[in-house]
DNA sequence: AACTTGACGGTCA
DNA sequence: ATGACCGCCAAGT
């Protein structure tokens, strides 16, 4: 276990529903996280060596750029998995990505 | 123990 | 609108 943090972040990226995205900055804020988005990101980067499965490319940052799509070991992986689930991507980019946003923020208010 | 790097985000110029 | 800098916090070297 590395720690509540990286385990929070793990959870709320397996709670994103498909074809929908979310940024670092609104799952650290949810989480309440004292921590910066550049921790959540981190959380991601040892998702590598996690057993639980983590949609990470349903993640990105504020700006809806797949920044870690060169973390997925290929190039293009993240990009055909968002457009696999009916996301549309350009130039490593999302489109509609306000559209398209999710925040876990969300999520709670349902709960 | 100290310095550098990093899947980010916001503000300032 | 674009570019640069600072702040956050942990891990690697």
């Amino acid at each position: 276990m590395q720690s509540d943090f990286f385990q929070r972040a793990y959870k709320v990226v397996q709670q994103i529903p498909p074809g929908k995205v979310t940024s670092y900055g609104a799952i650290a804020r949810y989480l309440g996280a004292v921590k910066s988005a550049r921790m959540v990101g981190w959380a991601m980067n040892a998702s590598h060596s996690q057993p639980d499965i983590i949609p990470a490319h349903r993640v990105v940052n504020r700006n809806g750029m797949l920044t870690g799509k060169n973390f997925f070991g290929g190039s293009t992986i993240m990009q055909e998995l968002l457009e696999n689930e009916g996301l549309i991507i350009e130039d490593d980019k999302i489109l509609n990505f306000k559209e398209n946003f999710w925040d876990p923020m969300d999520e709670l208010l349902k709960l």
